[in-house]
DNA sequence: ATAATTTATTTGTGATCACAAATAAATTTT
DNA sequence: AAAATTTATTTGTGATCACAAATAAATTAT
């Protein structure tokens, strides 16, 4: 019997779909920004096929609106929407920490701490983007230990929503400081205390958007 | 000025999607169930295209799988999943049954009582489909209430994707009991009980679930 | 000038096709 | 007979096209 391995090699449409899905999630996208098949299959040397599939796609996962006419943009979220969206993030993530917290091990927690000077970089240079790359990836890194796939497809499904609208947030505002319950976060890794845990991650979450909208 | 209002119809595929969509949710497709794009074209009479975007959209929401080979199927869950899949479901659907019950009024009750008793029907003619139907259906009409489409489209979401496992389990089963914990649901919404209201939709979901399993 | 209308352009939808990869079926070889 | 190989069929991908609807631009009328 012969068996012959082969690295399936991710398909055209799935390059672009993760490049756009990055672009939106860190806010490289400002609210109401319209894409277009055209426009896309263009920028990308495609046809209109494997365009019209991504916008499809991310449509589906709601970081695009499809207008009543058919077009494609980022979401332009009403405040009830974004405080909405703000609250799942608090419901689900504190779980999704708590489940990844019997795994942290040291090695991820200094990757982590690695991570969070990366933020405390980006405040001083005042680069949103990478700011909020960096950020989310803190949280990422975490939540991957959980091992809850499902859970975690949920919340950056969330992160892919409110990209776009954190990026004008921030604009506005500006970042003016690297988030203060990370250390806290941190600690209660270290001491395994998920009381701790929770209460910061979700304080965390909720408080950074509180600020930002009023 | 003269303005005119238009119906924007419902595109093509749109229909396909909702029908197709309602299919995998209520479990009238089993797990593993594989879907072609030109079988599916030609069941509705259409060209590859639509069919392609429905199969790719559902993929996109987790009601399908996409097999490393392009293949779409009804995913199969392992344990582990369905698992946390239902852990979701305990953790959110407590939270927008909360949110909806200040706007729980009698209409909404009664309504719900109606349907109570179209699952009781279900039961006793031992039909799994219309059973997890009107069981959705229940859950689904207090939670409109809410005001919080983000949250139920989540919720939705997690039921998309449980749909086909959840039709086997009930075959191997049966549908043994209404179930129990409506009747508690009920009464904790008259009497605006947010605190038993949680529980009780929390114990619904994941027990109904934890019966089934084992 | 401003509003209404007409024209031009851009846009998404659905259909059809060629192609290569994957699967199923048939055949051959051991 | 069982395993390996070959052949036939099925399948998803990406490209191109016609078409109608929506949008933008230009024109006309008030």
């Amino acid at each position: 019997m012969v068996i012959d391995l082969k690295i399936s090699e991710p398909s055209l449409q799935d390059k672009i779909y993760r490049e756009l899905r990055q672009k939106i999630m860190l806010g490289d996208l400002r609210p109401g920004h319209s894409l277009t098949l055209r426009g896309l299959a263009q920028l990308y040397g495609v046809s209109m096929t494997p365009a019209r599939e991504v916008l499809r796609r991310l449509a589906a996962e709601g970081a695009l609106i499809v207008t009543n006419t058919g077009r494609f943009m980022t979401p332009i979220l009403s405040n009830d929407r974004l405080e909405e969206l703000n609250a799942l993030r608090g419901l689900l993530e504190p779980e999704i920490a708590a489940r990844a917290l019997p795994r942290a091990h040291l090695a991820l927690i200094d990757r982590m701490q690695l991570i969070n000077s990366r933020i405390a970089q980006a405040v001083i240079q005042k680069e949103p983007i990478s700011y909020v790359q960096a950020n989310l990836e803190f949280h990422r890194s975490l939540y991957l230990r959980a091992q809850a796939p499902a859970m975690l497809a949920l919340v950056e499904n969330i992160w892919l929503q409110i990209g776009p609208t954190m990026r004008v947030l921030y604009e506005k505002i500006g970042v003016l400081e690297t988030p203060k319950h990370h250390v806290s976060i941190l600690a209660a890794l270290k001491s395994s205390d998920e009381q701790k845990l929770r209460l910061m991650i979700q304080t965390d979450v909720t408080n950074g958007l509180r600020m930002l909208i009023r």
